[in-house]
DNA sequence: ATGGTGGTTCTACCA
């Protein structure tokens, strides 16, 4: 079995002590961060060396930033989508471990709609849908991990209405998200658990936290061979109920270890 | 319709 995790921190250094003690309660092989909202170099590699975690970064000043944790090694480690390597905006960081690709991802916000932001959006998602298909035919299992800034259903949401055009909820939106599905994607979390309301960001604002007033924007998407694979994906609300919280809080996934091939398990030579 | 909170940085910008 691997573990894979996903949060959002809001400054890894703001956020070092609720990210180093959920890590060793937790105890995921691999954590995708996004908005760690520092530079590479300032980056606290050592604080997670010393529990035992690889680490691999693409940061920036004061803003966004994504970062992946493994116990395993990181390999081929791949910053930018293709395409937008030259984006100053630090938002894609991809690596192998453990044996599957992984990406970890924090698709812009696009707020307010009517601004340059949100067409940045839709095009940010339009170099992920490229990226997707080429992943796709290498038939390799992967896994793209993090804050996608979309409310993908009416029942990820406190109050469809109030969204409708809020560049999370937007139909634009959700059409280039439902695009990553029908290219052949899964959402993890929503193929195994049909209830509405399992939110994954709180707003700090007018008491969203204490009234469950939330919404369901960090998500997994399986490639068809890392879904074979799929065994849980479970929302921890643990760390946004602590002092000093993130405004989201982490996604767990976890991957059973590969089947043996046909063959070698009925013995056909 | 507004303001409500919080991080980075130091004056607004972003979410």
């Amino acid at each position: 079995m691997i573990s894979i995790a996903t949060w959002n921190v809001n400054s890894v250094k703001a956020r070092l002590g609720n990210i180093t003690s959920w890590l060793q309660q937790a105890a995921p092989d691999v954590l995708l961060m996004q908005e760690i909202k520092c530079e590479t170099e300032a980056f606290p590699t050592s604080a997670f060396r010393d529990l035992g975690y690889h680490v691999a970064v693409l940061g920036q000043k004061a803003y966004n930033g994504v970062a992946i944790l493994a116990k395993m090694p990181l390999e081929a480690v791949r910053t930018g989508l293709p395409g937008a390597e030259a984006d100053p905006q630090a938002r894609y960081i991809e690596a192998d471990c453990g044996g599957v690709r992984i990406g970890c991802l924090y698709l812009p916000n696009g707020n307010p709609v009517g601004t340059e932001k949100y067409p940045y959006k839709l095009a940010w998602m339009d170099h992920l849908a490229r990226h997707v298909e080429t992943l796709l035919a290498t038939e390799q299992p992967f896994v793209l991990g993090g804050d996608y800034n979309i409310i993908p259903a009416a029942a990820d949401v406190y109050d469809p209405q109030a969204w409708a055009t809020d560049a999370l909820f937007r139909l634009e939106s959700r059409a280039r998200f439902r695009t990553l599905l029908n290219l052949g994607l899964t959402d993890a979390f929503r193929v195994r658990h049909a209830e509405p309301g399992a939110y994954t960001f709180w707003d700090y604002q007018a008491g969203a936290w204490p009234r469950d007033l939330g919404l369901r924007i960090d998500h997994f998407l399986l490639s068809p061979q890392a879904v074979d694979r799929l065994d849980d994906c479970v929302i921890d609300r643990g760390p946004r109920a602590q002092e000093k919280a993130s405004d989201h809080t982490p996604v767990m996934l976890t991957l059973r270890d590969p089947a043996k091939p046909f063959a070698q398990v009925h013995g056909v030579s």
